[in-house]
DNA sequence: CTTCCACGGGAAGTCACGGATG
DNA sequence: CATCCGTGACTTCCCGTGGAAG
């Protein structure tokens, strides 16, 4: 609760225990994930929003419920937190207003069921998640735990989307006074969601009961992206190791993909550490692209490995039609590739319909490119996937898991002949 | 404009599992 | 212990549909 002093003073910047011979960050810290701004600039107009949903809180009433939307790294989560801070120290100066913040995330909890029991172990405080009981007493325990809370709650539910269509709780929560779950405590409900689909897959009631106000963070451009990334260098690196073309450079980078603040700080940070490795003077463009690489062959590696087996069989399939040159493939197409595969590795074979969820969520993760088509009478509409990362890495990262490794060394030894790696 | 392919995708149902409950 | 709960991963079934060919 308490807020955590940003001052680091942990980066060395005399004796270089590993022998570095430059300079490159006065204040690493600020590049560092968890960093919080003191200032949104960018924000201003959020910032405000937020505040008027939150200021009947301090009238002694419910707060507005809030959405807060936009993709990763636009300074939702910073913002939300920056504001109930604010709220936090308001109502620790008055007497009359008695506040109870729960911030939780959603990630990982599908069902309504699995958010409240994540809130109740939330606010009991580490204690282990309740579960076997049916939904309703779960929900009614929650409302137990929220008895013993002050008289105004607010509940900030981070990756909210994570809970799907199964959005019982969040039509609940909002009008648990109403329905006199409640009796003398105000409670209002904060969503933030990257899945800017997921507002329109809510159902009507729950649209109706959660949406008092919403707020969209669309995302920064390169411009934005730029002064935030020079009001960081400026505290984070020594003066003049900047190269002029870097900061533009990183920003140009995020803003093409997703607008992510996160992203461009990142790249920003890693440049600073490839120079920093190579015992460079200054950062240059070129430890930029490097740094991007490096770190996009990362966000695949991170993915990959969490796939299932299932997930890396149709990838694989997909992958063993590539090298074929038989790609963009149809569902069909890469089901015969499948069952094949499934058969030398004696695994379980899954059903056609099945195998194309798996390609399909392939697709969403971002490990294929995923296209419709239709040929009309002569064929109608379908599917044709294709690889969209780098062949040689998928290769390797796939190539780590011992389940799987006899295949895709085969189809590597295939790939290399052919010099597509 | 109509036809109609072959797939997409929704729905319903089965199964296995971990944890609770009495 | 038997039994119940929610859930994820799966299969089975079947209706709906975009758009090139005619």
């Amino acid at each position: 609760m308490s807020g955590d002093g940003a001052n680091s003073s942990d980066t060395g910047l005399n004796s270089n225990p590993y022998g570095s011979t430059v300079e490159i960050f006065s204040d690493e810290s600020v590049l560092k994930e968890d960093w919080q701004p003191e200032k949104l600039p960018e924000r201003e107009k959020e910032l405000d929003e937020i505040r008027n949903a939150l200021a009947p809180a301090t009238r002694g009433v419910n707060a507005h419920n809030l959405f807060l939307y936009g993709k990763t790294g636009q300074g939702k989560t910073v913002a939300i937190d920056h504001e109930l801070d604010l709220l936090n120290e308001y109502a620790n100066s008055q007497d009359d207003l008695e506040l109870s913040v729960i911030k939780t995330s959603a990630n990982n909890q599908s069902t309504s069921y699995q958010l409240a029991a994540h809130l109740i172990k939330e606010i009991r405080d580490g204690s282990k998640k309740p579960s076997g009981i049916d939904q309703q007493s779960m929900f009614d325990l929650l409302y137990d735990e929220l008895r013993g809370l002050n008289e105004t709650i607010i509940i900030v539910i981070d990756e909210i989307d994570s809970i799907g269509s199964n959005d019982d709780l969040l039509y609940e929560l909002p009008r648990a006074r109403k329905n006199g779950h409640l009796e003398d405590q105000w409670i209002s409900v904060i969503g933030i969601s990257n899945d800017l689909e997921f507002r329109d897959n809510l159902s009507p009631k729950v649209k109706d009961s959660l949406y008092d106000s919403e707020i969209e963070f669309a995302p920064y451009n390169a411009n934005q992206l730029t002064s935030i990334l020079e009001r960081r260098a400026e505290r984070a690196f020594v003066d003049g190791v900047l190269d002029g073309d870097v900061i533009p450079l990183c920003s140009a980078f995020a803003a093409q993909d997703e607008g992510s603040a996160r992203q461009a700080i990142r790249l920003l940070y890693k440049a600073g550490e490839l120079a920093l490795n190579n015992d460079n003077e200054v950062i240059h463009e070129s430890h930029v692209r490097e740094a991007r690489d490096i770190l996009e062959r990362k966000r695949i590696e991170e993915g990959m490995r969490s796939l299932t087996t299932q997930d890396q069989l149709a990838l694989l399939s997909v992958v063993a039609l590539e090298i074929d040159e038989e790609t963009p493939a149809r569902t069909r197409q890469v089901y015969q590739k499948y069952k094949d595969i499934a058969a030398i590795l004696d695994s379980n074979q899954l059903v056609e319909r099945r195998v194309r969820d798996h390609l399909q969520s392939l697709g969403m993760q971002g490990f294929l490119i995923v296209e419709t088509r239709n040929r009309g009478i002569q064929g109608g509409s379908h599917y044709r996937f294709e690889v969209k990362t780098d062949l040689e890495a998928t290769l390797d990262i796939l190539g780590e898991d011992n389940r799987i490794d006899d295949v895709v060394e085969d189809l590597t030894d295939i790939a290399t002949a052919k010099n597509l790696v």
